[in-house]
DNA sequence: CGTCCAGTTGACTCACCTCAAACGTGGTGG
DNA sequence: CCACCACGTTTGAGGTGAGTCAACTGGACG
């Protein structure tokens, strides 16, 4: 049950995350008329935790920004193998694409909701130009993958779960920067898709972190971190 | 010395590859002027194998399209780790960032030919459109970085060597589409650093896909694909 | 108070890594 | 033209980090 959306929907959390990261949305907003191709879609839109929001194939004629929750966008295999490619929250954009076929699909982590906004879609010999900031998302988003590439492809179990520890911190930055204060709206086995571990390890690195008195448990969902620094230097 | 260079410059191989790809980049010339924000700068550069192109963190303010030759990006950790992004064969564009900065440094895989391209760098607020070119040029590497996820994240080894194989026979595609021949530009250690594996994997997998009568090395850059659906299958 | 589901922990396995030796091949110089 | 070297590759033997399977724990909720 969403303790985590009841964090989430916590009015501090939540203004501090939409005044730090919606700054361009704002502008986005400013300059949502046909010459962009945008189209803002007024409806906010709920899903309830579990919920897909789009899957892989779909027409990707709509993509969103969060006002509050966490959505996950991930792609699987035949076998039911899944890779998690991103966690997103308040203020964040996701489901943003190039062609008109969703390659991702995007489920709720936790209760949540969203702004649709429809993207003009007209052939693309004459919808030549894009506003800066959807291309500038792109390009932030291309920099995390090439960075989430490089963990999943030479970093070990230690170094995986403390990169996704201060990557959630920095996202959602609840309490001071010295001992945060980490809300998780996911699951180990969330955690472990991201990470491209078994929900198994993930929890045992977590158990030795807090043996090592890196981080305090204080619920599954709900740690502490003790020794920013040392975690820091668990990053490789 | 260039085999692979000496395969490349193949007239036939490299004009394929010009009129399959290079279509968009033709009409990137016809709208290179200032209100796109390009400018081509016209002189050719030449690359000797292994020479790096650019460094991580370098400024940025320059992109390249290839002439010939093969170049690959990646990252590193401080203990010299490495993760291959992606690696680019004639017609491709590659170092093209949002900030001011290369996220990843370039080097040349083989000898190599360059067209650096200026990117016009004014302040953001005022260059605010893109050309759809370049937009969906990095829309593409998004897809194709978080296709990479997903094997670093979930794929075993033989499926990522496979993966890989029929990814290189797709770039270069030489021969016919039911036996490809493969003409690999880079080293088992350069595969390994692409596919989260090491040399050894690699060469064993290579070495099992041969015993399977899947492909048969003929030397160890020069490979035939024998069984081109059994590959295909191996794919996840 | 019992059920359910997420999480933890333990015992064991295995896919891939590490270390090391041998092999080929292409280039160099005698 | 051949001997030699350097370097990339292959192969083997053994080790290990993370996976698998399974039992247990502990909140949350009815």
């Amino acid at each position: 049950m969403p303790t985590e959306l009841a964090t989430l929907s916590n009015p501090t959390t939540a203004e501090r995350a939409l005044n730090a990261r919606l700054s361009w949305m704002k502008s986005l907003d400013d300059e949502a008329d046909s010459s962009t191709g945008l189209r803002p879609s007024g409806a906010q839109r709920h899903f309830a935790q579990g919920r897909e929001i789009y899957g892989e194939g779909e027409n990707a004629g709509v993509f969103f920004t969060i006002v509050s929750g966490v959505v996950r966008t991930c792609k699987f295999l035949s076998d039911g193998r899944r890779q998690i490619d991103a966690f997103y929250v308040a203020g964040d954009i996701f489901g943003f694409e190039v062609g008109t076929q969703h390659v991702l699909s995007a489920e709720a982590v936790s209760d949540c909701t969203v702004i649709p906004y429809r993207r003009h879609d007209t052939d693309a010999s004459k919808d030549d130009i894009m506003p800066r900031q959807l291309f500038s998302h792109a390009m932030r988003s291309l920099a995390q993958a090439q960075e989430h590439s490089l963990l999943l492809g030479r970093k070990s179990a230690v170094e995986r779960v403390a990169a996704f520890l201060l990557e959630w911190v920095s996202k959602t930055a609840a309490g001071h920067a010295v001992n945060p204060a980490i809300n998780l709206a996911m699951t180990r086995q969330d955690i472990a898709d991201y990470l491209g571990l078994t929900l198994e390890t993930v929890s045992r690195t977590l158990s030795q972190f807090e043996r090592n008195k890196l981080i305090e448990i204080q619920t599954a969902r709900q740690i502490w971190v003790k020794n920013m620094s040392a975690l820091q230097n668990l990053n490789a």
